[in-house]
DNA sequence: TTGTAGGCGTTATCAA
DNA sequence: TTGATAACGCCTACAA
């Protein structure tokens, strides 16, 4: 593979020449930066980004870590990074970490290795570098998406889950809904307790009983939804609506719902937590708050070119917006409030 | 940050010395390694990978290409490349193509400037360099995952796309259907068109006339099942089994079905393609053709690893199994064709 | 077993 | 505007 010594023999000029051609080409006269281009096309040479990342002391790489890439969330906010990296001219490393503290050391040991200029973290643990806080040497540029502890000075980029759990509460309580079921996400993360929490401010708004709710602690997977609702069921909990904490939940749930005989909406509403594509297909139409998942990556990403730009400067923190977004799964209160049986779920009108 | 030479210093020893007992502890000598680790430990020391590579000659990162992350396929597949990367030491950088020549093409050249060692692709797109086939220089170490053109010998990993489908064909025949309309994938794509081949392929095999098939063509996505069903009632294409190309248009179609006041299965069989999880949870459960998603993220990069091993060796196809999964989506032909509301089992498409 | 020294391919600092 | 040349941090013959 030619390098840039070849084309300076070729291209008749030093070393220093040729670099500088692909740096500044205005520093270089016409007819040798012509002699050159003319080199480098004939031995079709690309720079060696090794070295170069070595002389200029960065990578062009940012990686970015999450817990997991089987959930439609993660693929969005990793293709809002790219969108912005790619412009940007960074390389997106993804460092998939399942949650497990030491996997996600060594994706933030990558740093000190130079392998990559900062990191973008969407996951519910936080890396053993950022949560001792060495004193002397400054924490390594890192974007955080999920968890926000509130000693921890990161810029960060999220929605409001507190106020968006709560206005889908509303939606519900608006309806006639005064018996709410609330399926939980894992209650380890951030994310899912704001957006409990958010379910229960809701609900304490309404002048409802909050502490009385029927809650259930799912895992934001179909199944689990799914099981909430069998549980919930067998309790007997006599609910009319049900809020769960994503969508993926929320269609386990109705799949449950329906295998009982419950028709949605007309015995009881469901509502979810990201609208997700799957939502609007299903059986009734899934009504959901909508988060804005690319733009959350897009942000996040930005963050991290401010930071790289200028480490002391990027201390700042994005809310992004969320929209209620209603379809058929929710509907008003029964007035009678006892799931009946023996009904078809129908139609649906887009 | 610390580097070999500081290391050396305070380990009172060469920079030499450093370097084996990092990368050949076992030609050090117990005591010297010793003050070498506590030196390393002190400075909280990380090699810079920039300058390993250099030296090496090799960035141990392998570039996936996809054309998309919005994709529960390419989710699976780029976690099974991440299982078999970690535990080789290689790091992997996604990049997203948007099936754009040119940006594919530039990820290639990561290669070329050696921020990649090879390449891992799953795109109906070919990179420049290996359609034009310089005969000088081999083409760089590409894994294929999806396309592949016949005249070209790169390592490949797939499933069998023509049985596959045939199989779920066969499966509805079984049940006595005889008039089975297709949504097809993107045709630009040879996985469309492989499954297609195969769903032709079942229907010749039943004596049933393939050319009078209604065919619908779609996109791989929900709306685009949706739409495909609307417009085989528009057209009174009278079909009681409803072969998709995968699961996502068949989630589409299933709602269309049920608008048009169309029983499943009993008006109309569906089956899709891919196992998805939503697919288990629909209503009713979606039958679907199961495949290796993850495995076949972890047979490329095995292969990958063995190209990076031995350039020469590596021309090797692998070819995984796949599974029928029948679910409540399909069942027996109704044997007078009139399901629900408005539609008559004559005339046809194609 | 350890040390010396010459690259790996670039960039950047000086002079010229 | 161009050219020498010294880094960047590491590896690896080759010597000792």
């Amino acid at each position: 593979m030619a390098n840039i010594k070849d084309i300076a023999e070729l291209a008749q000029v030093s070393i220093a020449t040729v670099s500088r051609a692909l740096s500044t080409p205005g520093a270089v006269r016409p007819p040798t930066l012509q002699k050159i281009e003319a080199a480098i096309a004939q031995l079709n040479y690309r720079p060696n980004m090794l070295a170069v990342g070595l002389r200029r002391r960065r990578s062009d790489n940012v990686i970015v870590a999450v817990p997991s890439i089987f959930n439609p969330f993660t693929s969005a906010f990793v293709q809002g990074i790219e969108n912005v990296a790619r412009e940007a001219g960074i390389r997106v490393l993804l460092g998939i970490t399942d949650s497990d503290q030491a996997l996600l050391d060594s994706y933030v040991g990558m740093i000190a290795s130079k392998q990559a200029d900062g990191m973008i973290l969407l996951d519910k643990i936080l890396p053993t570098a950022v949560l001792q806080t060495p004193p002397e040497n400054p924490a390594p540029p890192i974007v955080l998406a999920c968890e926000y502890p509130p000693g921890l000075s990161l810029p960060r980029v999220r929605i409001d889950n507190v106020e968006a759990a709560a206005m889908l509460v509303n939606h519900l309580v608006r309806q006639g809904h005064t018996r709410i079921a609330v399926i939980t996400g894992p209650i380890d993360q951030n994310m899912s307790r704001d957006r409990l929490s958010g379910f229960l401010l809701g609900l304490k708004r309404a002048g409802l009983a909050s502490d009385k709710a029927p809650i259930v602690h799912g895992d934001f997977t179909l199944q689990s939804g799914y099981d909430a609702v069998r549980q919930l069921l067998a309790a007997k909990a006599g609910f009319t609506g049900l809020c769960c904490a994503n969508d993926e939940m929320a269609l386990g749930a109705m799949a449950a719902l329906r295998e009982a005989g419950i028709a949605i909406p007309d015995g009881v509403s469901v509502v979810g937590f990201d609208n997700l594509r799957f939502g609007a297909f299903a059986s009734p139409p899934l009504t959901t708050m909508e988060v804005p998942t690319v733009e959350t990556g897009e942000a996040a990403m930005r963050l991290m070119l401010d930071m790289l730009r200028d480490p002391l400067d990027a201390n700042r923190e994005i809310i992004l917006p969320y929209r209620l977004v209603v379809r058929q799964s929710s509907g008003p209160a029964p007035t009678a409030v006892k799931p009946g049986k023996a009904k078809k779920p129908r139609g649906q009108t887009s």
